[in-house]
DNA sequence: GGGCATTCACTGCCTGGGCAGGTAATTGCC
DNA sequence: GGCAATTACCTGCCCAGGCAGTGAATGCCC
């Protein structure tokens, strides 16, 4: 039996909405606490990601956030000219670009898990453990059943 | 106590990444839902609330949906664009401006509910009745927490 | 009633994501 | 070995949101 029908559809009461309002409001927190670091919450993955030696070319990047690989390349872009990490073509299969952060991207790096805990510590610090782990249970429940999440290489 | 610290935070395990990438699956969802019907996911909001009269200036739809000025201006832009609504000089107060859906609007208007009902039953069809109230309950409990739910006049 | 703050809509400029198409390198298959 | 399919990265063209600043209209308050 479905959930929703078409009389009962308020977009205010929408499961759909509220999860826009709270990805909004993830990204103004976390904005926050990144601005005095100079990069936005979008940027702020892809240095943690390489930091942790997740990722190591862009294809890796897309494929862990889920993202199209022409935004990538422009997030790269960005991230290039802000002087936080360097390009280089594989030698091994020259198809690939090899991302390395450049000192300031490693500074940058070490910085940013603490952030990011800070971060998601200020949106779920009015849940409780149980009430957290709920939270997320049902997440990767929904992103599951839709083969939504990216498996974990290693894990 | 926080639930997150330096050491442990992994962005695939966070709930801001789960956050993000359910929200992404629930755009992609309603966008195909709605392909064949000319709109995308953000313009739906917009003629949706315009056709139940929950909102019938730019000003209306900005609170209601949280968003920028700026960008509501351009998605109006668009809209009109479209042929799917008008935009008037309200007499009353000038600085104002009164959004009426057009015939093709108004019969988009008509059809809207029942996408959305279909694209949110789609996401949350994996879940059982209680896991849904919960999760909607958690979110407006953030929401709530940091004052980031609008609030519904007349309800 | 005049002066001032606020509201409303809009604009320019930025970041950001999706899609389609292009090119080069690699892999796989016969 | 050669050819097709795939992969990796990039580009142009969209839609979309945030921020800052503008100008006009309104409300407020003395």
């Amino acid at each position: 039996m479905p959930h929703f029908d078409r009389e009962r559809f308020s977009l205010q009461h929408s499961p759909g909405h509220l999860i826009a309002l709270t990805n909004q409001l993830k990204d103004r927190m976390l904005e926050r606490h990144l601005v005095d670091h100079g990069v936005t919450a979008a940027q702020f993955k892809v240095v943690l990601l390489i930091s942790q030696s997740r990722a190591s070319t862009p294809a890796d990047l897309v494929r862990l956030l889920s993202l199209d690989s022409g935004a990538m390349t422009r997030m790269l872009d960005r991230l290039e000219q802000k002087g936080l990490l360097t390009r280089e073509r594989s030698h091994e299969d020259r198809r690939q670009v090899h991302l390395k952060l450049t000192e300031a991207g490693i500074a940058l790096g070490v910085r940013v898990p603490q952030i990011a805990a800070d971060a998601t510590n200020e949106l779920t610090g009015c849940l409780t453990r149980a009430e957290l782990d709920e939270f997320q249970r049902l997440m990767k429940k929904m992103l599951m059943a839709a083969d939504a999440l990216p498996e974990l290489p290693g894990e």
